[in-house]
DNA sequence: TTGTAAGCGTTATCAT
DNA sequence: ATGATAACGCTTACAA
């Protein structure tokens, strides 16, 4: 394994000379230049990247801190903080709490050993305490997604309040006047945004809220099955339902099989963030897109700003803009045969709208307006 | 940021005690020992990994490099390797190839760079000219799923052979007897192997090999379409598909719809891998499952114990059961009358079959015997 | 069981 | 524009 002392005698230059050809340093010949380089060449000469750090303090690699790995939405996001960082030389360290916030601290602490220059995480929730590692050690840090109470970091998220506030619309639109809504924990910001924007949507056509159409739990499949099943044994009959993430669309998707109800004839279904190729596998689900590839671009793109010194002080905020897919996952559309009728020959084409959402005002002053 | 020597003052020992009992070295008595521990402690002292690194020459950590973050079958292997990686005390680089050599090459270099110890990969494909990185450095490696040609290194994968036997052998029964195969590339050995296999349950069964329905692309949705589309432009008419994975499946179910061909009723489709949560929204598609989280986590495992030395010389190869997941895919079924019938509404409930594929006597000793 | 000394490969600092 | 020197924080080898 050569070292930088071997190139450095091969072009019979020092050591420094070496590095600072390495690191493109600007005072170096050009003609010294090519002879560092023709011996790094020659050598294979690759830098020690620990030697590296151990020296400046830099690690060259971010940590991504997910909790969901498995869902297409994060997978997104990967991808996109991925490319954005290999540009710049960094690499990605991946990390996937499964929303335990056990892991999350485990996570934490590889944070505290000085492996990585910073941190992009989307939190399990909304506890400043549960971060507490990042805030002690001023680790640059990118939340996505969530927020954290009461912590002015830069964030990267989409639009939960606008994106929830257009799909009940959509289905105000349609005619439906019961619609439940099944959310995530309380305290996860985006869970309690999409709370929101449904409040907002029925207060604005007029409609009274039902309580108990509002439901709280996870952002897992089991979770949004039991939701749902619980809200038709109760003898609640909506004919529509908001799922506020894609998991918890799937167990609404499976409780409704279970419940011998047909989406959409019987029940329509809209949610948050699309399923993996679902318009491929069943065309029934209107759904509010966020830009997840672009979030983990920004996002990696504002981390490595802050590191290299090209983004200056005060935190940032970027929302950025979600869109929704209109797809015919309204029974009420069915049923006056503007769709493709009932017995849907599968597979099927259905021509899919997107719209884009505008921002809308809510109480966007409240940090965590859900929050009890 | 207290360093070792901040902790062996404050513990009034030597630096070198306080390494042994980071360490967990046997040699220290239990009363410094605890005293040590008490000064970490105090302290919040975390050993700087850049100067442990440099001086130990291990980093702790892995490169997963995968061809495609996006799938949920490596999304799946990804989470076998991390969770067996964090239970050893190692971090995982995450390396998302898009089964583009360019980016692969770009991580191998990361890998030359010793940021890592060991790697898991995936390759591009069977050349092993694409990989000499790491057989040059002879850096510690576990091959996932494909293989390398001339290269005898610990390997883990599924049984590319007897899974696709078996699913030929299904349709077969069914009583398909013009069955396409689309397939990925010529010189990866999953894709090879699985077109072996439909060869020898054809062959099994005395039926003739049209080698005008055996199509080879690449491991993408598009490639999936393209190499439908074009079996039926052609006038070949066959009564069955056999995807050589989910992303080709994929492509399939897109193709057959602007053909106007409905699954399973005009075409019986069957492929490799899962679609991602595909039972609940597509219950027609019989498939070939890996077991992905194993793969992840034995390689993991098989490649912590070469580094920790638990695990000696010769390479060792793992073929991990695959299982077939029979759901009502094949037209002919449907229209005996034994599946749900031809208007089934949505959503359903389709029993699965889960049944274990043993493996089969193929030309074992070739290396990839499809390779041209 | 504990300590001393040396050095891993690089870069920061200061000097020329 | 280039070099000499020291230091980053830890672990290995050897000594006591």
């Amino acid at each position: 394994m050569a070292t930088i002392t071997d190139v450095a005698k091969r072009a019979g230059v020092s050591p420094v000379t070496v590095s600072r050809v390495i690191n493109n340093a600007s005072n170096v010949m050009p003609e010294t230049r090519a002879r560092v380089l023709a011996a790094i060449h020659d050598l294979g000469y690759v830098p020690n990247v620990a030697a590296r750090s151990l020296r400046s303090k830099r690690m060259h690699s971010l940590a991504l801190i997910l909790p969901d790995i498995t869902n297409s939405f994060w997978t997104t996001v990967a991808r996109g903080v991925e490319d954005a960082a290999q540009a710049r030389g960094h690499a990605v360290l991946l990390c996937n709490t499964d929303e335990n916030l056990a892991k999350q601290a485990g996570y934490l602490r590889l944070v505290a050993s000085q492996r990585v220059d910073g941190v992009i995480i989307a939190p399990c929730d909304d506890d400043p305490e549960h971060v507490a590692p990042l805030r002690e050690r001023a680790m640059p840090t990118v939340v996505i997604d969530r927020m954290v109470t009461g912590w002015d970091v830069d964030r990267v998220r989409g639009d939960s309040l606008a994106g929830a506030y257009a799909l009940v619309r959509h289905l105000i639109s349609l005619g439906h006047v019961r619609i439940a809504m099944i959310s995530g924990p309380c305290g996860t910001s985006t869970a309690d945004e999409r709370v929101l924007g449904y409040r907002m949507a029925l207060a604005e056509a007029g409609l009274p809220v039902d309580e108990r159409l509002i439901r709280r739990g996870e952002f897992r499949i089991s979770s949004g099955e039991q939701m749902t099943r619980a809200i038709f044994q109760e003898g609640l009959r909506p004919t529509a339902i908001f799922a506020a993430n894609n998991a918890l669309a799937m167990g609404a998707i499976d409780a409704a099989g279970e419940l011998g109800l047909r989406i959409p004839q019987d029940l329509a279904l809209v949610c948050f963030d699309d399923l993996a190729n679902s318009s491929r596998l069943f065309p029934f689900l209107t759904v509010a897109v966020q830009p997840a590839y672009e979030i983990g671009l920004k996002a990696a793109q504002l981390l490595l700003g802050r590191l290299e010194g090209r983004v200056a002080d005060p935190p940032r905020e970027f929302v950025l803009p979600t869109r929704m897919i209109v797809r015919y996952s309204c029974g009420v559309r069915l049923k006056e045969g503007t769709g493709p009728g009932l017995s849907l020959p599968l597979p099927v084409r259905v021509d899919e709208q997107s719209i884009p959402i505008p921002p809308v005002a809510g109480p966007a002053h409240l940090a965590n307006p859900e929050r009890r």
